[in-house]
DNA sequence: TATCATTGTTTCATTATGGAACAATGATAC
DNA sequence: GTATCATTGTTCCATAATGAAACAATGATA
């Protein structure tokens, strides 16, 4: 059987540069990050890519993860860069490229040491269709603290971007873009308790936020449960 | 004459990948920022360069501010990263190449696109002897609100650099790294409120700041001014 | 000894936060 | 219909943090 052989044109991107992308996402209670997983490897990576010559890094990360996820036109941000000389081997970038049918040049630089920016990205969980991209064989949300086998120092780059987002959440505004158009405030209630990881007091909370004068009542919410119905909110452009 | 001619190895770095450093020092009651400038241009610059094949990102940043400033061993944050594809051109490096006299092949990589890594620097003004790197013309402190004539876009980053200062002014306990080892506790409010930009209450300053525990009350610092003398401070380690 | 400039501290009002209780309401069981 | 239940929305009060003003202390000088 002839194998399919998809190939790296090296020529085309910035050498011993790469960019790595976390994919937030809130469902059912929890934070989950988008991750595509290696074609017959128990293995699973960001989603990343490398950066063409003409290209702004950040329109690359865009590119990235459209190719990778589907995932497209989302809110994006740089958070940190790995460089440490010894943070990745060319041996596993092998295995998987084996696995993937990618022909390559084994002088490479795809097989040196690499610079990783890192971006994370929130979206709506909602409104995501996943695609699988050329070089994986799934592409699937994973609950934050139950992450699978990571590549790399994929894991220490997840946990960077989670500290980030936590030290962010006050100044970004980040419900806006993990949360679907309406929601209730026990939902904003739990993204924040997720992301932060500690239980928050209902009462303070709905204060607080109410305050900042960022949300508008649109209105109830009638699931059908014996209880008081909650309000709908959205976000004030 | 026969000029003098240093030759950049390309071979050795990491392609279209550079380091930008903004050191920051305070005194005389303003912030500022330790500047290289190009010879015989009225063009000053970030202490920049690049990354050798197999150096951490961290001890490149460290190696060039010691090869352009004579700065060894001091606090370093990695900020941004700067990618866009036009932010600098290759003209302006032609010019400042030209000037000293560095011989390279002009289709090199270091005049077309470069991706930077943007790092600040804490310094403690009264330590730092500065020297002057090979390719430069003097190296001098400029107070952060009257920077000279900068290249490529060194403005845009030193903008972005202050910017993230002030972001973690509360929670990177900054005074350590900028004021010497004892100081009056209006000096370290006239640091703060020369990063803010913007005045603070000497009374309330001063209750916040020793309600941290962070700082030991040394002995009284007399100037021989007619008015009380103020207790000098130290961080406690 | 009085004056002056500045530093250190206290006091009080205002605002934010923590914690508890109470009121409202939409379905269900009887 | 009425009582019950779970959950949501709100109020109340104590405590902590912050803003603003006044007062007290002190080291030199006149």
């Amino acid at each position: 059987m002839e194998s399919e052989q998809i190939i790296i044109d090296e020529e085309k991107f910035i050498p011993h540069l790469s960019i790595d992308c976390v994919i937030f996402g809130f469902h059912g209670e929890q934070l989950k990050v988008l991750l595509p997983k290696v074609k017959n490897l128990d293995l699973w990576s960001l989603p990343g890519g490398y950066v063409l010559k003409d290209e702004d890094i950040e329109k690359a990360a865009q590119r990235i993860l459209e190719e990778r996820t589907g995932v497209t036109d989302i809110y994006l941000e740089q958070f940190y860069v790995f460089g440490k000389a010894n943070r990745s081997t060319g041996e596993t970038l092998k295995k998987i490229l084996l696995k993937n049918n990618v022909k390559i040049n084994n002088t490479s630089w795809v097989f040196e040491r690499f610079v990783s920016i890192g971006y994370y990205a929130l979206v709506d969980f909602s409104k995501v269709n996943t695609k699988i991209g050329i070089y994986d064989e799934a592409c699937e949300w994973h609950d934050i603290h139950q992450l699978p086998n990571l590549a790399f120092d994929h894991a220490e780059i997840t946990q960077k971007a989670l500290e980030t987002l936590r030290f962010m959440l006050d100044d970004k505004l980040i419900g806006l873009n993990l949360l679907p158009e309406t929601f209730t405030m026990k939902e904003l209630q739990i993204l924040y308790e997720t992301i932060l990881d500690k239980p928050l007091r209902r009462d303070n909370f709905q204060r607080k936020i109410l305050s900042m004068g960022i949300l508008e009542r649109v209105e109830k919410k009638f699931t059908g449960a014996a209880h008081k119905a909650p309000y709908l909110y959205k976000f004030i452009k």
